[in-house]
DNA sequence: GAGTTTGAAACT
DNA sequence: CAGTTTCAAACTC
């Protein structure tokens, strides 16, 4: 079957090279958001890179080693006669760019990275698995169809279309996550803020939150393009090439190309402050000062900035731009909190309720004067405690303070409007929270990450891939009921992630990693984040699939 | 809107 | 690794 030329064709059609191969493209993550990846590094993106697609790394005759990459990871089943149709059509013109592309390999890998960051935002997976439109044009009808699949039967729609969706934009986000959307918490957030038309990240992550929404969304965007070609239509307008086809490759490359979309997406940020634009005066937007950078995006219109290099054009500058400092800093554009998705997600709500027991920010902040009461903290900015990573002084942030004080003011206020004065505080007190997010998350797991990366990066686990196995076997036995009981999953979420549990994971190589090989791909999905249900139940099975080898 | 403050990022 | 500089966001007025 692999070698079957359609199943080439499949390959070859691969999200990320429409992505592109169309300048539009805001999130980096299409283009190459390798870092969150790298920083995350699950053992299944250093395998990706190692094994898989390390060979192919330079130049990639696309169609070829992409092709044996992808046949690797995705199940034959992904070959459905209904995309091979449209496949087949749009793969002249498909193939040939791709092979264009010099990066390619370095996007699949990076893009796997960021899916396996992503663990970060379950939902980002579960948003590409379910948006995905570019993906979607690529098969279009099949992969409508295991769009839709998905709904009845997740696994087998994750295995099949949404790993290379996800290659294909994510990003990350988050990459960045972080930045874009709120400042806080990552692309789960952003995508709350953006869901409806951010283009930077949002539209590419905006299903977010419910993966009803997502799914609705990316069927509609199917079958839009499919049908529509008004919805696309728009997508069109950069006129590209690519266009022909179906359309939903248009409707991803609408939401991040187009104009329109773009001011949507800066309307959005806007208001929201979700994705923020830039005012970048000297960096060139090519820096981590630059929000948009640093989360992974294109600067877009509402941008303010000066002399920009961060936009589609100047992709290649980007890159290059971002591999320097992805090679200073392995972990520079991961996301900057980690821990609960949930948490982050709540924070826009009523956050309160929900709080982000176990989301920490990576590196910790290093607050002299703020008191990490400020934004000028990127903790209290991010919405999550400080934790014994953090070097600052006087802490008194609202969401938890680094002596493991209990917890906020923020809290407090905040909750006393929503949730009273309930759950929270007793029920999640911080102390808990913060060490099991510390140990792994920061420094340690830097350390760990970064061994891991350089070192056995191959293959090796990281830790956060223990996280993700762990979630996922938790998950993976049931999926639904961890959907529904979200906060249950939280109280799980905190055992899991327990300080102790992390701990061994990460130090002791042995214990569970080997068991999962494949789980690798599965637990790509949420690493850490316990997100809540839903995402979970999408992510998951969204990406097993990209196991390379097992 | 201009100026100041702040702390991360970058540089040495 | 520590100290310094640069930068842009956050904040103040």
């Amino acid at each position: 079957m692999q070698n079957s030329p359609v199943f080439n064709y499949i390959n070859s059609l691969s999200p990320i090279k429409p992505v592109r191969s169309l300048p539009i493209a805001q999130t980096f993550g299409s283009l190459s958001y390798s870092s969150p990846p790298s920083v995350f590094t699950s053992p299944h993106v250093s395998s990706h890179k190692g094994s898989r697609f390390k060979s192919d790394h330079n130049h990639v005759p696309a169609s070829v080693g992409e092709d044996e990459a992808l046949r690797e990871t995705e199940p034959p089943q992904i070959l459905q006669n209904e995309c091979t149709t449209d496949l087949l059509k749009m793969c002249d013109g498909n193939v040939k760019q791709k092979s264009e592309t010099p990066d390619w390999d370095a996007m699949i890998s990076d893009s796997s990275d960021i899916l396996i960051l992503d663990s970060v935002n379950d939902s980002e997976a579960s948003r590409c698995f379910l948006e995905r439109p570019s993906d979607s044009k690529t098969r279009s009808l099949g992969v409508a169809k295991s769009t839709l699949e998905p709904l009845m039967n997740i696994d087998d729609a994750l295995h099949r279309g949404v790993r290379r969706r996800c290659l294909g934009f994510e990003q990350t986000p988050v990459a960045s996550s972080s930045r874009c959307a709120v400042p806080s918490i990552g692309l789960h957030f952003n995508t709350i803020a953006m869901s409806s038309n951010d283009n930077n990240v949002g539209n590419e992550y905006s299903l977010s939150g419910n993966i009803k929404v997502g799914l609705q969304s990316s069927i509609t965007s199917v079958l839009n393009s499919q049908d529509n070609v008004g919805v696309s239509e728009t997508g069109e307008d950069a006129g590209q090439g690519v266009e022909e086809g179906p359309k939903s490759l248009a409707l991803v490359e609408l939401n991040q190309s187009s104009p329109k979309k773009k001011r949507q997406f800066g309307q959005a940020g806007e208001g929201e402050s979700s994705c923020k634009r830039c005012n970048c005066k000297r960096s060139k937007c090519l820096k981590l000062y630059c929000e948009c950078f640093a989360a992974g995006v294109y600067c877009i219109g509402p941008c303010s900035c000066v002399d920009c290099f961060n936009k589609p054009i100047h992709e290649d500058t980007v890159m290059a731009t971002r591999k320097q400092i992805e090679s200073r800093n392995p972990l520079a554009f991961a996301p900057k909190v980690i821990g609960n998705s949930d948490s982050i997600m709540e924070v826009g709500d009523d956050a309160k309720s929900k709080t982000p027991a176990s989301a920490r920010h990576k590196r910790g902040c290093n607050c002299k004067k703020s008191n990490c009461l400020k934004k000028y903290c990127e903790c209290y900015q991010s919405g999550v405690g400080c934790s014994i990573n953090c070097r600052c002084e006087g802490c008194k942030n609202a969401f938890g303070r680094k002596d493991g004080s209990s917890f906020t003011s923020m809290d407090k206020e905040n909750e006393t409007s929503s949730r009273g004065r309930t759950e929270k505080q007793p029920s999640t007190p911080m102390p808990l929270r913060q060490p099991l997010a510390q140990l792994p998350i920061s420094s340690n797991n830097m350390l760990l990450t970064h061994q891991h990366l350089h070192g056995a990066s191959g293959s090796s686990l990281h830790m956060s891939q223990s996280f993700r196995r762990q979630d996922m076997s938790l998950m993976s036995h049931s999926k639904i009921e961890i959907i529904t009981e979200e906060r249950r999953a939280d109280n799980i979420e905190n055992l899991i992630e327990s300080p102790m549990t992390n701990m061994i994971n990460a130090l002791s190589p042995n214990s569970k990693r080997l068991s999962l090989p494949h789980v690798v791909g599965s637990s790509e999905l949420s690493p850490w984040r316990r997100n809540g249900g839903r995402k979970l139940l999408l992510s998951i099975p969204t990406f097993p699939s990209l196991t390379p080898h097992h």
